[in-house]
DNA sequence: GATCTGACGCTACGG
DNA sequence: TCCGTAGCGTCA
C-alpha cells in the first residue's frame, strides 16, 4: 500500500506547505538543434528558418503520419485469468532466471566506466547540433518518386567519423553486439526490408540511447548526456519462453543513430542515413499496433528537434505511443515514485539474480525493453479494471504529442531587454539594501529571514508595538514569521518592513524572472519550457526551466533615482512577460476559461444561486461579489478588489479556517467565521456538495473528477484529526481542480488536432497556464483562429463520448498582442464583456 | 576551506 | 486547518 508520506509529514509537523524536491517526471531539457550560423538577429534567424523549412518541405516531402483524429487501435488484451495487481497468468511462461537488475549498482558502475566524461565544452543535456552547427541537409531526391528513399544508397561504408564518434561511448558495445542491427551498416535492400518489417511488427518497444551509454530506462543521471540514437525492439512473439535478456526467435533489435555529423565529416552517406532514420521514425510513429516508450514525450520532442528542418509537428500530432510513466501516474497520481525501476518494483514482481557479465549492456537493455513491455501490460490491465482506460487513451496519451510539440517550439525572448532589466533591478536592490540597513540601524543580510527576524523582533521588538494583532508564525518551527502577511501588519510601526517588502518584490523578479530566464537561454535567443504531465496530483500540467506558469501577471513599478541630474525620479515599469515576443508576422493569442473552477463548482453542486449567476453571460462573479462585499458599484471594483474576492471565495470553498480567512479578509477571526457562515448559507448546495464529497471519499478511499480522474486519499480515514481534515480538503479540491484540468487538457487536444489536420492553419500552442492557452498565430489568421479557439473551448460544456454535460455554460476570453505582456481583448473580435477567471 | 545536500521560508503563478 | 505547482535563498 502506498503511504502518502507527504501528507503525513506535513500534517505531523503542522506543515501545510508543499514538500520540496519531488521529481515525478524526469524529462530532460535538451537544447534543440541549431542549424544556423551565428551573427544573425533573432528576427532574421526566425524568418530565415521559416523560409528554409518551406523550401525543404517543397523539395523533399516527408511521409505524413496522419492528419485526422485517429482512434487508439491498440487495446490491452483482456486476460480473465490475470487479475490486475497479480503476477502470473498470461505471462507465466516467461523465464526469470537470467533477469538483470537494471538498478544494480554494479552494472551502473560498469556502464559509466565504459564511457568517458563529456567532451570539454559540451554542456550536459545539450544536443550535438548545438556544437556542430551545419546547414540543412541537401537531400538527394529521386526525380521519379520525389521521395528521398533512393538516397539511402551508399550507406554501407562505415566511415572514419562514425567509428570515432562511437569510440569510448556506450554505443560501441551496442553496435558491435551481434544481436543489435545497426541501421548504419545496412545496404539499401536491407533498409527497405527493415522498413517493411517495422510496419509488420506486432509491438515496437523504444528507448533513446544517450552518449554515456544510458537509456531512458536508467535512473535519472546527474549530468544529462546528449542523445545519440534510438533502440527499437520489434516484437512478434508475444508469448514465448525466451529469457528476458535475449531476443526471441522472431524479434529484432535495431539501432538508429540520431546524432548530427559534424560538418567536417559530412558525406552523402551520413545524410542518407539521417533520412533513413527519419523514415524509420515516421514509420514507427504511425505504426497501427502497439508502440511503447518510457517517457515518450522526450522521444517525440527529440525527433522534432532533430528533424526540425523536415518534419513538422503536424506529422506527429496523431501518433499514439503508450507510456508507462503516464499510465502509472494515472493509477496513483500522488505517488512520487516515477523511475522505471520504481514502477517495475511497484507493478511487477521480479526475482533478483546476479547479472551475467557477458555483453552486459545489450543484455541489460533487452531485458529492460522486455520488462517495459510487461510493465505496460500490467498497468493497462489495472487502468481498465479501475475505469481509467478511457481517460488514458482519450486524454493523457493524446497529450504526449501536444506537449512534445510545445517543447519543440521556440519562444523568442528579447535578451538585450532582459540584460538591461537585470542591471536596473540590481541597482535598485543595492539601493533598497542600503535603505534597509539605515532603517535597521545595522548591516544585515536582507535575504536572510533569520537575520531579519533578529532585527525585527529582538532588536526593534516590533511585535510588542502591536500586541492587539496576531502575527503569523512560521509553519514548521513556529517562529515569528517575516512573511508578507507579517510585514504588512508591522509596517505602521517602523519603516523597515515596507522596505523589506519592496526589496523582496524586486529581488524575486530579478532572481527568478530575469536572471533565471537568462540562465535558461544559455547562448540561444529563445526559451522552451519543459512541460511535465505527471508531476501534479490533480492532473494539471506544470512547467520548468523556466516555469512559464509563474511569470508575474502584473508589471512592477520601480522608481529610479538619478543622482546625476540632481534628485529627479523616474518611474520605470518592469514586466517580464513583455520580454516574450512572437516571431515576425505572428501574434500571441491567449484564450482563457473564465472562472472555470467556480463554474465547475456550480455544476457539481447544482447550487441554484451560483448557477443563476453563470446563466448571465455578461456577469463576472468575482466583480459582483467584490462590489457586494465592499459596498461599491461594480464599475468601482478595481482588479485588486476582484483578485481579493476571488481569493476569498476559493479559500472558503476549499476549507480555510477562521484564522486563515481572517488573515485574507483583514478582519478579526470572529468576523471571518461570520463571513464564512454567511457565504455557505447563501450557497447552500455548495456546502452540501462539500459534505457529500467528503462522505464519498471516506467510503471509497478515493475521489473522481468529471472525466474519471482518480485521486486516492490514503489518509482519509486517519485517526489523526489534522491529517484526516487535510485529506478531506484535498478531496474537495481535487474534484474541482482535477475537473478543470480535464477540461483544459481536452481543449488543448481538440485545438491541436484541429490545427494539425488543417492545411491552412499554422497556429502553434506555446504555453498552458492552467486555465489559459497561449498560442502564436500568423497575423493573417488571428481573427479566424480566435473564433475557432473560442468555439472549441466553449463547446466542451458537452463532451458526449466522456459523458460530460455541464449545467453551466463555459465562457472563454480571448486576447492578443505583439508581446505576452501587452495582450488586449480589443484586438480580437470580442462581444463579451471583459472577463478573466 | 570549498562544495554539496536537504529542510525550511518565502513568493511568483493558477484555481 | 484552503488546494496545487516551481524557484530562489539561507542555514546547518
Amino acid at each position: 500500500m502506498h503511504i502518502d508520506s507527504k501528507s503525513v509529514k506535513r500534517a505531523k509537523r503542522r506543515s501545510y506547505k508543499r514538500k520540496k524536491g519531488k521529481t515525478t517526471d524526469g524529462s530532460t531539457t535538451e537544447s534543440s538543434v541549431s542549424s544556423l550560423a551565428s551573427a544573425v538577429t533573432p528576427q532574421q534567424k526566425s524568418s530565415c528558418r521559416k523560409h528554409e523549412v518551406k523550401q525543404q518541405k517543397n523539395a523533399n516531402p516527408s511521409p505524413k503520419i496522419c492528419q485526422t483524429w485517429r482512434p487508439l487501435k491498440w487495446k490491452p488484451p483482456y486476460l480473465p485469468q490475470e487479475k490486475a495487481g497479480e503476477e502470473g497468468g498470461g505471462v507465466s511462461g516467461w523465464k526469470r532466471s537470467k533477469l538483470l537488475d537494471l538498478a544494480s549498482a554494479a552494472a551502473q558502475k560498469l556502464q559509466r566506466e565504459a564511457c568517458p566524461a563529456h567532451e570539454p565544452g559540451v554542456a550536459p543535456g545539450v544536443h550535438e547540433g548545438e556544437h556542430f552547427p551545419q546547414p540543412p541537409a541537401k537531400h538527394k531526391i529521386d526525380p521519379s518518386t520525389k521521395r528521398p528513399r533512393s538516397s539511402y544508397e551508399g550507406v554501407n561504408t562505415h566511415s572514419e567519423y562514425q567509428s570515432q564518434s562511437n569510440a569510448g561511448s556506450g554505443t560501441t558495445t551496442l553496435t558491435s553486439d551481434p544481436r543489435v542491427k545497426d541501421s548504419g551498416k545496412l545496404n539499401l535492400d536491407e533498409k527497405m526490408q527493415l522498413l517493411e518489417k517495422t510496419g509488420r511488427a506486432k509491438v515496437l518497444v523504444l528507448t533513446m540511447v544517450y552518449r554515456d551509454g544510458t537509456t531512458q530506462l536508467d535512473p535519472e543521471p546527474k549530468l544529462l548526456s546528449p542523445v545519440c540514437g534510438l533502440l527499437v525492439l520489434m516484437k512478434n512473439n508475444l508469448n514465448c519462453s525466451t529469457p528476458e535478456d535475449s531476443l526471441g526467435p522472431n524479434d529484432s533489435l535495431v539501432y538508429l543513430k540520431l546524432e548530427h555529423t559534424p560538418a567536417w565529416a559530412q558525406q552523402q552517406t551520413h545524410q542518407s542515413q539521417d533520412l533513413f532514420t527519419r523514415d524509420m521514425l515516421l514509420k514507427i510513429l504511425s505504426h497501427s499496433e502497439l508502440v511503447l516508450c518510457y517517457k515518450a514525450k522526450d522521444l517525440l520532442r527529440t525527433a522534432l528537434q532533430f528533424y526540425r528542418q523536415d518534419v513538422s509537428w503536424k506529422q506527429v500530432a496523431c501518433c499514439q505511443i503508450q507510456d508507462p510513466q503516464v499510465s502509472g501516474w494515472l493509477l496513483d497520481p500522488a505517488d512520487p515514485s516515477s523511475s522505471f525501476q520504481d514502477l517495475l518494483n511497484k507493478h511487477c514482481k521480479r526475482p533478483h539474480t546476479t547479472p551475467v557479465m557477458v555483453c552486459v549492456f545489450v543484455s541489460q537493455v533487452i531485458s529492460g525493453l522486455y520488462w517495459l513491455y510487461r510493465l505496460n501490460m500490467k498497468i493497462c490491465f489495472k487502468l481498465q479494471s479501475q475505469g481509467l482506460w478511457k481517460l488514458y487513451s482519450d486524454m493523457e496519451l493524446k497529450m504526449i504529442p501536444v506537449l512534445a510539440a510545445m517543447e519543440s517550439h521556440h519562444i523568442h525572448v528579447d535578451k538585450e531587454a532582459l540584460r538591461r532589466t537585470s542591471d536596473l533591478l540590481g541597482t535598485k536592490i543595492k539601493q533598497l539594501e542600503q535603505e534597509a540597513h539605515l532603517a535597521a540601524g545595522q548591516k544585515f543580510l536582507v535575504t536572510s529571514n533569520t537575520q531579519l527576524r533578529t532585527v525585527l523582533f529582538e532588536k526593534l521588538r516590533l511585535h510588542e508595538r502591536c500586541e492587539n494583532k496576531k502575527l503569523p508564525k512560521t509553519v514548521n518551527k513556529q517562529q515569528q514569521s517575516t512573511s508578507e502577511a507579517a510585514l504588512l501588519q508591522l509596517q505602521d510601526y517602523h519603516p523597515l518592513p515596507k522596505i523589506i517588502l519592496e526589496y523582496r518584490q524586486v529581488h524575486k523578479i530579478k532572481s527568478t524572472f530575469v536572471d533565471g530566464i537568462l540562465s535558461c537561454m544559455m547562448s540561444k535567443s529563445y526559451i522552451s519550457s519543459t512541460w511535465h504531465q505527471t508531476s501534479v496530483v490533480t492532473g494539471r500540467i506544470s512547467a520548468k526551466h523556466p516555469n512559464f506558469q509563474a511569470l508575474p501577471r502584473q508589471p512592477l513599478q520601480i522608481t529610479k533615482t538619478q543622482y546625476i541630474q540632481g534628485k529627479e525620479e523616474e518611474v520605470v515599469t518592469v514586466h517580464p512577460r513583455t520580454m516574450f515576443i512572437p516571431q515576425e508576422g505572428w501574434t500571441f493569442l491567449a484564450a482563457d476559461f473564465c472562472q472555470v473552477e467556480l463554474r465547475l463548482l456550480a455544476h457539481l453542486s447544482s447550487d441554484p444561486e451560483l448557477l443563476r449567476i453563470f446563466i448571465n453571460p455578461q456577469a463576472d462573479v468575482f466583480t459582483m461579489l467584490a462590489s457586494q462585499w465592499k459596498g461599491m458599484s461594480e464599475s468601482e471594483v478595481t482588479s485588486e478588489d476582484r483578485e481579493h474576492a476571488k481569493r476569498i471565495v476559493y479559500s472558503v470553498v476549499y476549507g480555510a479556517g477562521r484564522e486563515r480567512l481572517s488573515e485574507i479578509l483583514g478582519v478579526s477571526a470572529e468576523q471571518a467565521s461570520q463571513f464564512q457562515d454567511n457565504f455557505l448559507q447563501t450557497y447552500r448546495e455548495v456546502q452540501t456538495f462539500i459534505q457529500r464529497t467528503i462522505q464519498q471519499s471516506h467510503k471509497q478511499g478515493h475521489v473522481l473528477s468529471i472525466m474519471g480522474r482518480r485521486r486516492t486519499l490514503p489518509n482519509i480515514n486517519s485517526p489523526d484529526w489534522g491529517i484526516r481534515m487535510q485529506a478531506e480538503r484535498q478531496a474537495v479540491n481535487f474534484v474541482v481542480q482535477g475537473s478543470a484540468a480535464d477540461l483544459c487538457k481536452m481543449a488543448m487536444i481538440r485545438i491541436f488536432h484541429l490545427v494539425s489536420s488543417s492545411s491552412s492553419l499554422s497556429a502553434r500552442l506555446v504555453a498552458q497556464l492552467h486555465d489559459e492557452l497561449l498560442f502564436e498565430v500568423e497575423d493573417s489568421q488571428v481573427e479566424q483562429f480566435a473564433a475557432l479557439v473560442r468555439s472549441t473551448m466553449e463547446s466542451l460544456q458537452h463532451i458526449d463520448h466522456l459523458g460530460v454535460h455541464l449545467k453551466v455554460p463555459l465562457k472563454v476570453a480571448v486576447s492578443s498582442g505583439k508581446s505576452w505582456g501587452s495582450m488586449s481583448e480589443e484586438s480580437v473580435t470580442c462581444t463579451a464583456a471583459a472577463c478573466s477567471s
